[in-house]
RNA sequence: UCCUCGGUAGCUCAAUUGGCAGAGCGACCGGCUGUUAACCGGUUGGUUCCUGGUUCGAGUCCAGGCCGAGGAGCCA
């Protein structure tokens, strides 16, 4: 047998012999010429048999295999514009086919388009096709270019528990289960209280893993168990965060533009977009902002969408709202300095303005809208714990939340970034639930 | 929780005023030497989401229910 290769390192062995492991994606007979398009898991390669090349058993073979068989080819690389595939432009001339497994009966998903409801169904078979295969390709070097940056930027992952004895900032609905005799345990919807602790041991810290919410929200943004990555650094500010944010940001974009070229092409992503999210971003002010929003309203002659728009300061923004303002900037933009009303009850006061947070969110372009939520910390502890009292927190809960700012306070600042956001901007596509192997909505659990 | 839309063949969808339930794709058979979800011919394919009602007659109208999608709120 031929050496096995890889399908995207079909240009290093052009011309040679190779094997290529595999099923059968699609397959097109024309009479006396067979195409079969391959997926091997690292991309989608064309196949060609002629009948005058092959014997006859081989050839009816090639004919005969049934859409998703398991095979092992051998052929000669070679170079043709005409062949398509991922990422395309080189096809193997078969000289051999062994059929691992042929396929029986019908293959649920055909080369067609299906309802979103009946592909959810068989998620576990659609991930096979390429446009999902080239978005969670591109998922895992997001997650790969999050942890290598953080890595080498001096951050230490510290992970935070999943299993937690309380809500975390008090506001979202959690998933809760018994816990032996403890009474009720939560899934985490954030690392971030732990990762305040963690600072003081280790400096920068970060998590990364799944978050729960148990909010009945059906929309395209929104699923019941997504990942998240939690940066938290000591001695920052509001001001050092966000240049962190956009350093970090930028490197994310930038590996995926250059690892997944391929899979954004297959998707038909605009790569200029994506090209242009380099520091430094632009920023607003949520003061700003609101006046940007109400004048964008007054231009507008649409009346649903006017209604919509409509906001007063000290509101927080809705998703109209982000969509608006980010169709102002090309690249990623930050609103900072939200009313204190809207946001955490952790997150310390502007100097001057106390109804004001040294809050930011940064917003995606092309109406993405918030991938990232972050701020500086209270540092003082007594106003946090009048935080905590106004917010009716049970103080108990807190107190070694409280000691953090007892024992070596120092300014501090963090973020969250949505993974399945990040993803669904980068891919450009409109549902984050294709960016997530197998994602959990308010009615899904299966597969 | 609220608003809007939807549920018909394995899949995607049609079905006029209430009047014999259809097409494409898939599968199967045949044809085709450059296909890109190929194309062409043939064969196959039904508890019209459920329950009740109106009617000579209901996929279609009415009532209740179930399921799904999009949006709002909340958030990443």
């Amino acid at each position: 047998m031929p050496p096995v290769i890889r399908s995207n390192q079909l240009a290093q062995v052009d011309g040679q012999e190779v094997t290529l492991q595999g099923w059968i994606y699609n397959r097109t007979h024309k009479g006396k010429l067979v195409f079969l398009l391959v997926r091997d898991g690292y991309g989608f390669v064309q196949c060609v048999a002629f009948q005058r090349d092959l014997d006859p058993e081989l050839f009816e073979a090639i004919v005969r295999v049934p859409q998703e068989s398991s095979v092992r080819i051998s052929g000669v690389v070679r170079a043709d514009k005409r062949a398509p595939g991922i990422p395309g432009g080189y096809e193997i001339g078969i000289t051999g086919l062994e059929i691992v497994q042929s396929v029986e009966g019908e293959y649920p998903i055909a080369l067609k388009e299906h309802g979103v409801d009946f592909l959810l169904d068989h998620r576990h078979l659609w991930i096979r096709v390429p446009s999902q295969w080239a978005i969670l390709r591109v998922r895992a070097t997001v997650i790969k270019a999050i942890r290598d940056w953080l890595d080498g930027n001096g951050f230490t992952l510290v992970d935070t528990p999943i299993l937690t004895p309380a809500a975390c900032e008090g506001t979202t609905t959690l998933f809760g289960t018994k816990y032996f005799d403890e009474g009720m345990a939560y899934l985490a919807q954030s690392g971030q209280l732990y990762n305040e602790a963690d600072i003081f041991a280790f400096g920068k810290v970060y998590c990364f893993g799944p978050t729960f919410r148990a909010e009945k929200s059906k929309t395209r943004r929104h699923l019941t168990e997504f990942w998240m990555v939690e940066p938290e650094m000591a001695f920052c500010d509001l001001d050092q965060l966000m240049e962190m944010e956009e350093q970090f940001i930028s490197h994310i974009v930038q590996t995926v533009l250059r690892d997944c070229r391929a899979e954004l092409l297959s998707l038909g992503r605009d790569l200029t977009v994506l090209e242009k999210v380099v520091p430094p971003f632009p920023r607003i002010s949520y003061d700003d902002a609101v006046k940007k929003l109400a004048e964008i309203r007054d231009r507008t002659d649409d009346p649903e969408q006017k209604a919509l728009l409509t906001m007063e300061w000290g509101g927080d923004f809705g998703s109209p709202h982000e969509t608006e303002l980010t169709k102002l900037y090309d690249k990623p933009v930050f609103c900072y300095g939200y009313p204190s009303a809207v946001k955490a009850f952790y997150m310390e006061p502007w100097p001057g303005r106390p109804e004001v947070s040294k809050s930011v969110d940064l917003l995606a372009p092309e109406g993405y809208g918030e991938i990232t939520g972050g701020s500086e910390r209270i540092s003082d502890p007594d106003l946090l714990l009048e935080r905590i009292r106004q917010h009716d927190l049970p103080e108990d809960a807190f107190r070694w939340y409280i000691d953090l700012r007892r024992y070596g306070s120092v300014p501090h600042s963090g973020f969250g970034l949505g993974v399945e956001r990040t993803v669904a901007w980068l891919c450009g596509i409109d549902h984050i639930r294709e960016t997530i192997p197998y994602p959990r909505t308010i009615n899904r659990v299966y597969p």
